[in-house]
DNA sequence: AATTCGTGGTA
DNA sequence: TTACCAAGAAT
């Protein structure tokens, strides 16, 4: 068969399996009960997200919500609140919406067939193939960033797995290695491989199963595969974030756009450079305001940008027209106390913007389930101008 | 084809 | 501190 090497003995397919038998990861949360429902919400979950990240949201989401009903049912901000940490939430977005298809086209079950599965928003070729692998054993091949990184050194791979070319050579070495059987066993042992030994940095080729007839090990270039993306300079942004508290120490948060950066979450406004803070809350929120204090700027790093985060203090200017008439679906007053972290973990809120608020109004809010330790804060929260600390003073970016 | 989407860990 | 990057998909 194809992925025999009379060298070796045993075929790649083989050899692999053998290993995760022994060493394999069996303990993963979606690994038990293995739902297709669990298999895919762990499966978006782990797009571009390691696993110990993703342990934690996967076992509260699933909590709330065990299956394609129950998303399907829920209401978006729930969702996203859920997600909110996580990042790349375009793929909280597409989740619900996939699961509104499972639950209204194919009656709250997944399909088994590649193309349909595919069509599902948020579910590209290689996380289709890994839920039906998974679910329901079927043969299909995966190639996620572990399985790049394993056939890119197995087959010598030159050039980066992000462009077609390169991609297509390894999607075809993916299919030629698929065994007949164990096919939810086999993909969840090519992803232990490079997840365990065959790392990025350092990977234990001792121990590897498949290294006998590795080509980048035995030429001793394990470190030139796979290609590393071509580098960029990250530009550098600067933008104000809006703290504008009312009469009763509430602080307005908005809907952010369902596209573009924190896509539906809730944030404090923002204003970009350049853009008027004023004229910002005026047309989006129909409010005056009083600038009152700058605190101190933060950063906070993306992928493709750095942001300056620069929090303006500022109070509500009264008119005559009372709260609830200048209420606005996509904005909301939060009160914020001493005990707010609880409640702040139930809103959509990004990361950065959570941590600020934190920060400035001394609370333990927490992302995940496992009480982590609280920021020391000495000012306790007040409408009064106080001065906050923030996380870190940043000196003035030159250039 | 090249961009645009987060965040936290690591060296 | 900076750079890299970890179970990709959508546009």
């Amino acid at each position: 068969m194809s992925g025999r090497n009379p060298a070796v003995g045993a075929s790649f397919a083989d050899r692999l399996l053998a290993w995760f038998d022994v060493h394999g990861r069996s303990n993963l949360p979606w690994q038990t009960p293995r739902s297709a429902y669990r298999v895919w919400l762990s499966e978006v979950m782990l797009q571009q997200t390691q696993v110990a990240t993703v342990i934690p949201y996967f076992e509260r989401f699933i909590a709330r919500f065990p299956d394609f009903a129950s998303l399907a049912a829920a209401d978006i901000d729930e969702v996203l609140a859920l997600w909110a940490g996580l990042g790349y939430y375009a793929r909280c977005r597409n989740l619900h919406a996939a699961a509104k298809q499972v639950a209204s086209v194919y009656r709250g079950e997944m399909p088994n067939d590649l193309e349909a599965v595919q069509a599902l928003p948020g579910v590209g070729r290689s996380t289709a193939a890994a839920i039906l692998a998974q679910a329901y054993g079927a043969r299909h091949a995966i190639l996620d960033g572990n399985v790049k990184r394993v056939l890119a050194r197995h087959a010598a791979i030159a050039g980066w797995p992000g462009t077609p070319k390169v991609a297509d050579r390894l999607w075809a070495i993916s299919e030629q290695k698929l065994p007949m059987t164990r096919l939810a066993d086999y993909t969840q042992a090519i992803m232990d491989l490079g997840a365990t030994l065959c790392t990025a940095r350092a990977p234990a080729c001792e121990r590897c199963p498949v290294a006998a007839d590795c080509i980048a090990h035995r030429e001793a270039r394990i470190g030139e595969f796979p290609s590393s993306k071509p580098a960029k300079a990250r530009p550098y942004r600067r933008a104000t974030l809006l703290v504008v508290e009312n009469e009763q120490g509430a602080i307005l948060i908005e809907r952010r756009p369902p596209t573009g950066i924190w896509g539906g979450l809730w944030s404090l406004p923002v204003a970009a450079e350049g853009e008027s803070a004023d004229e910002l809350l005026r047309q989006r929120h129909g409010i005056r305001i009083e600038p009152i204090d700058t605190l101190p700027a933060f950063r906070h790093a993306f992928t493709h940008f750095e942001l300056e985060l620069t929090p303006l203090l500022c109070t509500l200017i009264d008119d005559d027209a009372p709260t609830e008439v200048r209420e606005r679906p996509d904005q909301r007053w939060l009160t914020i106390s001493a005990r707010s972290g609880d409640a702040l973990a139930g809103i959509g809120l990004p990361a950065p913007v959570l941590g600020f608020l934190s920060r400035r109004y001394a609370l333990n809010a927490t992302n995940d389930t496992s009480t982590s330790d609280p920021c020391p804060a000495p000012s306790t929260a007040s409408s009064s101008g106080s001065k906050p600390k923030a996380s870190r003073v940043r000196r003035s970016p030159a250039r």
